[in-house]
DNA sequence: GCCGTTTTCGGCCCGACTGTTTTCAGTCG
């Protein structure tokens, strides 16, 4: 709400009051708990104590709390409704020019503004002209075929293939994608993609002229902009000289708010932050700074890795040399959710234990889907018995590890979807929820507690449910969950399928400051998908997670210990 | 409207590109 609120603040006279409602929505949004619990335990000091609220803003939110409502905000979009603030979503629209389009032109929705300039009235307005008109005309249709923000793993294999074709070419010296690819966020809005080269003008020219490109938005000798034919997708392209690299390289990577602070930062100090260096604030002289670690150095902060870049915390705790040391891919010594021919599966246990073994994995946990999930190939108790008996023989002959698990149905009423006889002879019990996800918030909830109370039940699997543009998550007391599972000693899942990543990076940090362990699976229907856990350490990275909170980065021995296995 | 090892008042990140302008406003990231 106070995010709608900025922008329609956008339309008057006020200058600083968008920004601040901004602030104030990105604090709220960062806390790890709800906001009525802030007021219910700590009051309006505790609102206050929310970065980016103040006097005026916790008393909006108390509004909320009490009333569901926020006057304010209701009395201003009736006066801009949303058809009339989303207009400046259109491509090379923002705030002044809709609310001149409205003054002259009374208009109050995308349908009257294709009219409007169909009818060449546009173009006759005082600041607008020809070629606006036309922008306007093009922006419409783009925006009826833009796509939502594309799942992590279609931007990248986009984002690598452009890095290779620049790199063979167009002349330059380095090339890499940043932005929030680099911080390995869920979902992609754009590429980008920074670039150092003496040549600027000739790698602008190779790529505004590359055959995947539908349509050029903007071409300059530092930052050109085009739409590819493939998902429609908005590339952005910088070009640096060497000496600017490593602040380059911070600026394009972001997070926006993460390099605000950085300059804020960097002001304090007497310096000047921009993405071309750091410099003297006085003389205006360039410090060097040879890569971002350096950089970050000179503002007397620790390295911060680009997944934590949210500015949720990371500048301070660098600051004070206390940041987390991450996870990585290197740690993660197995695999505890994958599927077989056994159920949904494409490949049999051995072709998936030799793919877990050419990765370096000490161990793995077969786990199909239990006999509720039909359309998944569900086992029943005869299956499961003969899928041990094959993994007993396959065990035999490999080095690795394979543990007998499941991925159990988390039924209606939170019981198990097998019987205490098959539960109690599994190595590793995985639970979800597949089935009945419109509960309400308070059953769901009842039923996934009794689900991790159950004493057979070792890991929870993708805990939200969501599915990355398909399906939101099942109305759930996340908080709840996670304080239970760190009560239980359960584990909770960090599913790397990228439709799902869930928990997610935020979720995850939460989860930890409970005391919760985590796994990272890929949920393999493939051998080759074993491949995916790259996205699943990502969000984990994102969430702050170090090799400590991660089970399988144990090694055997520990893991033996942890769960009571056998050799 | 928020915030403070430059400030309780006066600031609020910074630079590129476009289009419409004869020097700059608006938009974008």
């Amino acid at each position: 709400m106070f995010r709608e609120l900025a922008l329609i603040l956008e339309f008057k006279e006020v200058k600083w009051k968008p920004r601040a409602y901004r602030e104030a929505a990105y604090g709220v949004e960062a806390l790890s708990r709800d906001v009525e619990d802030v007021y219910e335990k700590e009051g309006k000091k505790g609102l206050k104590e929310i970065p980016g609220v103040g006097e005026s803003i916790a008393d909006h939110i108390i509004e909320y709390v009490k009333k569901g409502r926020i006057k304010k905000f209701e009395e201003l979009r009736k006066k801009y409704p949303k058809e009339v603030t989303d207009l400046v979503d259109l491509e090379g629209l923002g705030p002044k020019s809709v609310k001149k389009l409205i003054k002259e032109l009374d208009i109050s929705s995308a349908k009257d503004l294709r009219k409007a300039a169909k009818e060449h009235k546009i173009k006759d307005i005082k600041g607008f002209g020809k070629k606006t008109e036309k922008n306007i005309i093009e922006a419409l249709k783009l925006g009826e075929e833009r796509k939502e923000r594309m799942q992590l793993n279609i931007a990248l294999d986009i984002a690598e293939e452009l890095v290779e074709y620049l790199k063979k070419n167009a002349p330059l010296q380095e090339i890499d994608y940043v932005g929030s690819l680099r911080r390995m966020k869920e979902t992609i809005g754009d590429i980008d993609i920074l670039v150092i080269s003496d040549k600027p003008k000739k790698v602008m020219e190779t790529f505004t002229k590359m055959d995947k490109v539908k349509r050029v938005i903007s071409k300059g000798t530092t930052r050109s902009s085009v739409i590819l034919k493939e998902e429609n997708v908005h590339v952005d392209l910088r070009v640096v000289k060497k000496s600017s690299y490593a602040a380059a390289m911070q600026y394009f990577t972001g997070s926006k708010e993460h390099s605000i602070e950085l300059r804020k930062r960097a002001i304090k100090k007497g310096y000047k932050l921009s993405e071309y260096g750091l410099f003297k604030k006085k003389s205006d002289r360039k410090i060097s700074c040879k890569s971002e670690k350096t950089l970050y150095k000179k503002l007397d902060l620790d390295y911060i890795p680009p997944e934590m870049r949210e500015n949720r915390g990371e500048i301070d705790a660098a600051a004070k040399g206390k940041l987390p040391d991450l996870v990585e891919l290197d740690d993660i010594n197995g695999d505890f959710h994958m599927h077989t021919k056994y159920s949904d599966g494409a490949d049999t246990i051995e072709t998936m234990a030799k793919a877990a073994q050419k990765k370096g994995y000490r161990y793995i946990a077969v786990a199909d889907h239990s006999k509720s999930a039909r359309i998944a190939g569900g086992m029943d108790e005869k299956s499961i018995k003969k899928q041990w008996k094959e993994i007993d023989r396959i065990a035999k002959k490999h080095k690795i590890k394979i543990l007998k698990s499941a991925e159990i149905d988390i039924l209606k009423d939170g019981s198990l979807d097998y019987p205490e006889e098959i539960l109690k002879k599994l190595d590793i019990v995985i639970g979800g929820v597949h089935s009945n996800f419109k509960m309400s918030r308070k059953k769901m909830t009842e039923r996934i507690v009794k689900a991790l109370k159950n004493k057979h039940l070792n890991i929870l699997a993708h805990p939200t449910g969501r599915l990355i543009g398909k399906r939101k998550g099942y109305d759930v007391d996340l908080a709840e969950i996670f304080k239970v599972a760190a009560d239980e000693g359960k584990v909770l899942e960090l599913n790397s399928q990228p439709e799902r990543l869930d928990l997610n990076g935020m979720n995850a940090l939460a989860a930890k400051k409970k005391g919760v362990k985590f796994c990272i699976s890929t949920d393999s229907k493939s051998g080759d998908q074993l491949n995916l856990m790259r996205y699943g350490v990502g969000q984990a990275r994102r969430g702050w997670l170090e090799k400590k909170d991660v089970i399988n980065t144990y090694t055997w021995k520990k893991l033996k210990k942890t769960f009571r296995l056998k050799d």
